[in-house]
DNA sequence: TTGTATGCGTTATCAT
DNA sequence: ATGATAACGCATACAA
């Protein structure tokens, strides 16, 4: 049914070892018969069989891309835009992209050997035993805050210095007190945004010694509404408030709009990230920015070094984050 | 370095062909030599090579998912949330899920002979000959309206009807003057949604003879936003507006309130597909919705039979759509 | 129950 | 410049 290389070898009347050098452009192939053996491969259709070569090359051409597990993840505008990334990326390489999106289809593709290397979005510290992911002695490069311990290569937003920027930008609007909607500790994004968040209210002089920090069991926001609504309005003096990613933003918004508070006008918002969505919703949230496609473009280009065989220092590679000013937040009066 | 079927049966001090049957759970070995290999594939970390395997066994084990390039894609969320239904149900499989996201990953991905069988999101009649792909002799499933002349199985929404019963759901509530923003006519999606429209339009005795359709060159707002502007200011009579999709809805929303209209009270607007999102903005978005990870859990089994060597019929599976009224429309006076 | 041998499609080594 | 052949890791028909 499906021709090889074989059955051009015959057609063509030449040995296999012929028809091999024309399909990888190696030398030591008389032009004539180089010519002969191509129009062959035309006629019969010929498709090299990627299977094949990875068996005598060992390596199988296809790099792994994990995401997290979970209802919401591919629908996260994080995820698809940093993964639009690594596409645009591997595009310029030899690579496909297997993904897998659920702890089934991840440790099936890890363990048949049909991966090359791996890009990992930070999975939660219950997903995967660090080890487990060593012993599997792939090139691998996370995306997103990690683990300290972890020994591949991160690229990462400045989560941290992002949250920072945002209670800063809403204190320079005036505001005092300022609220932290925030992922659960098990993500070391959600460590990394708490950090940033102390840090700016050291700095400000505004840690009311209160909690305002509310911890979401998930990064889904439906799920969360009660929490959400008992949160806000458990704190009628808190004009501002800063989430840990757009997405929660949005669902934020949707929530407090819902208990009749109006944005921008009763409480301010801002997200992260900075996702496409957000500069075209109506109000367009204010956000904190960040290169997102390019992350992904970056990790792409590092795994191929590792792949490559080099040495990758330094191991962590942090994008800026800029906050950007937009409608869901106001300058109140003192 | 790596450890083969050959390593385990040294070791284990048996044949390769005992250390096969376990493996892949064949009959025919004593239960003691059975334990043996275990142990020793357990000593020896051993991990099947999916790739030598499907060599023989003639199949990859590898499907391929084929998004339409462009630049927004992933970031849609119609695209995620049927990628989601599909990981889902393939979930259930032995099969992985080869992305690709741009014609060069297409055309590497496809010739390669690395896929089994193929998942398509039903492309421009500028991006793929239908004679190439059939050329290909994979097991194809198709997502989304297509050419009629297709010979593979499709797995759709209901475009037509539900555009119409957006146009209808309008109209309940008084309005009378409606228009219709649509994507380019390259795409299927867009030629569908169109026939509902008129459809719709004259049942309901509306047509005015006037052209109140927007086609957009691209699925893409931003790069739209002039001819949106100018369809709207034009057209002042006009209270509704029914979009392609919810991706367009958001665009469209946006302008509108930035040229001071506001939503509901100015234009009513409806969305397509009821993408998750559409219920979090605020206000909450009408749409028309549709069951989008069932469609690909449904074009997954569906292409699981396919490869089951079965033949399918019939052709085209369509999944309905129903109208969803929430915040951006308005009943008016007559 | 267990082992031997062959072939899957390809690359690479070594002759010629 | 060209060809024969081993090897990659595995499944399987056939022998024992």
């Amino acid at each position: 049914m499906t021709v090889s290389i074989k059955d051009v070898a015959r057609e063509a009347g030449v040995s296999i070892a012929s028809v091999s050098r024309v399909i990888s452009g190696k030398p030591g192939v008389g032009a004539a018969t180089e010519a002969r053996i191509r129009k062959v491969m035309e006629d019969l259709n010929y498709r090299p069989n990627l299977g094949a070569r990875g068996l005598v090359k060992q390596q199988t051409g296809n790099i792994a891309v994990i995401v997290p597990r979970g209802s919401f993840t591919l629908n996260n505008p994080f995820f698809s835009t940093v993964i639009d990334g690594i596409a645009k990326g591997m595009d310029q390489t030899e690579y496909n992209i297997v993904m897998s999106f659920t702890s089934i289809q991840q440790k099936k593709l890890l363990e048949n050997q049909s991966v090359d290397g791996i890009i990992l979005f930070s999975p939660r510290s219950e997903e995967f035993q660090l080890e487990w992911l060593e012993n599997l002695g792939l090139p691998t490069v996370v995306i997103g805050s990690y683990v300290e311990s972890s020994p591949f290569p991160c690229v990462r937003p400045d989560d941290a210095d992002g949250i920072d920027q945002a209670v800063q930008a809403l204190y320079e609007r005036g505001h005092r007190h300022i609220g932290l909607i925030n992922g659960p500790m098990s993500s070391m994004h959600s460590v990394k945004c708490l950090e940033g968040y102390h840090q700016a209210l050291q700095r400000l002089a505004l840690d009311s010694g209160s909690n305002d920090m509310l911890e979401l069991d998930e990064f889904d926001v439906a799920a969360s509404q009660e929490s959400i609504e008992a949160f806000l309005s458990s704190r009628p003096s808190m004009t501002g408030i800063v989430c840990a990613s757009d997405y929660l933003a949005i669902g934020t918004m949707r929530i407090a709009t819902t208990m009749g508070l109006s944005i921008p006008e009763d409480l301010s918002v801002v997200g992260a990230d900075d996702v496409p969505i957000a500069s075209q919703l109506t109000p367009a949230l204010s956000s904190v920015r960040v290169d997102l496609p390019g992350i992904g473009r970056e990790a792409t280009r590092t795994l191929i070094r590792l792949l490559a065989g080099e040495r990758i220092e330094p191991k962590n590679l942090v994008f800026p984050m800029s906050y950007v000013d937009r409608e869901t937040t106001r300058n109140i009066e003192q």
